[in-house]
DNA sequence: AAAAATATGTAGCAATCACTACATTTATTT
DNA sequence: AAATAAATGTAGTGATTGCTACATATTTTT
């Protein structure tokens, strides 16, 4: 085989452990869609197999076990929570602008991926079996709450923000308000008596929460 | 067995349709409880008889099948949330300390019914299967909505409070502080680094809680 | 007290579960 | 090209699942 071509033209011809990785990436794919659809036990390891295309067979050559896969689904989940907080730049210059930012990241995150809150929820459901035992998830820091809190630093700079407010307790409200409303669309949908779902509902609920932060915060709300 | 004896002191010796009522009971307080410890194809009808100190075959003589059972815990839990929300009087010519207290029940119904919780996020996890089906769980209408309703409409009278508030946005922010702080405990301590199921965190929670709904709502905070 | 209705106990069924022994194929190294 | 290692396929294991047939006990009505 020619090295050059190889190397420069072809795209294919997965080198060396391409097809482990594929076939280990496609599993981890479905577990996370199966396991955030059907719960843990729900998600039987079938179910997992066959719609990775693959065998069960292979979930126990790549991860030993069913735990250690669902495992994997977790800090697999935390660690893409995570990349996408770090990469959350914004221009802290303007704090008003820069928190309403991220209160979209983190509401149209939580919508783009709600397997992400169905996972946290079977993990709460388990008592954080797997988290506490976890070294990694324990140096995810959340790194939205250090840009939130530059946001508060050149807000009361600015004059504009107290001086007495939580970066945490700020990120903490803006989770809050939008993992509920995502978590808990169907059953508060019911009770309420109407779709939260439709675009027009989330963008209001959106400017409340963007209202309520900024009241929060604001001197002269 | 001495007739006088067995009425007079013991107390046990359950009268006619009070068998029924206690078993029926037994078993669906257990079933409560195993469900929202192990989540719906977790908590297995062996695991339920057995918490209730009774047999399989009486899950299936009450309530018909298993999913029925869950029907019926679910049911239950919506019906006890809606009663104590109705039970929730308070003086609403006071609507600061009213919404003081609404916040404190909320938080406080969440932190002694974890239970609940853990059943809402399983319905939604099941995208709402059943709710949808339940003409009751339909007319439980959040009654603590119109008692916001009340604080919110003599907060105005009284020239305290913003006229353009919802109430029902103002309920569903209490909701979502209180929801999230409860049901992400386990991983939310982990991912923060402490513990916030202290009585002391738990009430810096609920301050902050009171601060930013109140903030939202008055005119001059 | 007999009859009827209600409630409980026992044993087991077929289906599904997580998992594995063993063989075979495919890719990499020598 | 042979040897070695990595990856996949097949066919099962024993255990557990939700559920039921059938018998027995208890309570209520007649």
């Amino acid at each position: 085989m020619n090295f050059l071509f190889t190397q420069t033209l072809m795209p294919a011809k997965p080198p060396v452990s391409r097809a482990r990785d594929s076939t280990r990436n496609k599993l981890l794919k479905a577990a996370t869609r199966i396991f955030s659809r059907y719960g843990y036990d729900g998600g039987s390891v079938e179910k997992i197999s066959k719609s990775a295309k693959s065998v069960d067979r292979m979930i126990y050559y790549y991860f030993g076990s069913k735990e250690d896969l669902f495992i994997e689904v977790l800090e697999n989940a935390y660690r893409r929570m995570n990349d996408a907080e770090l990469k959350l730049k914004l221009n802290t210059s303007q704090p008003v602008e820069g928190l309403n930012e991220v209160i979209g990241f983190v509401l149209s995150y939580y919508r783009k991926n709600p397997e992400f809150i169905t996972l946290l929820n079977l993990e709460n459901l388990q008592r954080g079996k797997h988290i506490v035992k976890s070294q990694r998830a324990r140096d995810y820091s959340s790194p939205a709450i250090a840009t939130v809190s530059e946001l508060l630093q050149n807000g009361i700079a600015q004059g504009l923000f107290r001086a007495d407010v939580s970066a945490r307790n700020v990120y903490m409200l803006i989770m809050a308000t939008a993992y509920f409303y995502m978590s808990n669309r169907y059953t508060l949908s019911v009770f309420l008596g109407e779709n939260l779902q439709t675009p027009e509902a989330i963008a209001a609920w959106q400017s409340f929460i963007s209202t309520t932060v900024l009241r929060s915060v604001l001197i002269n709300p």
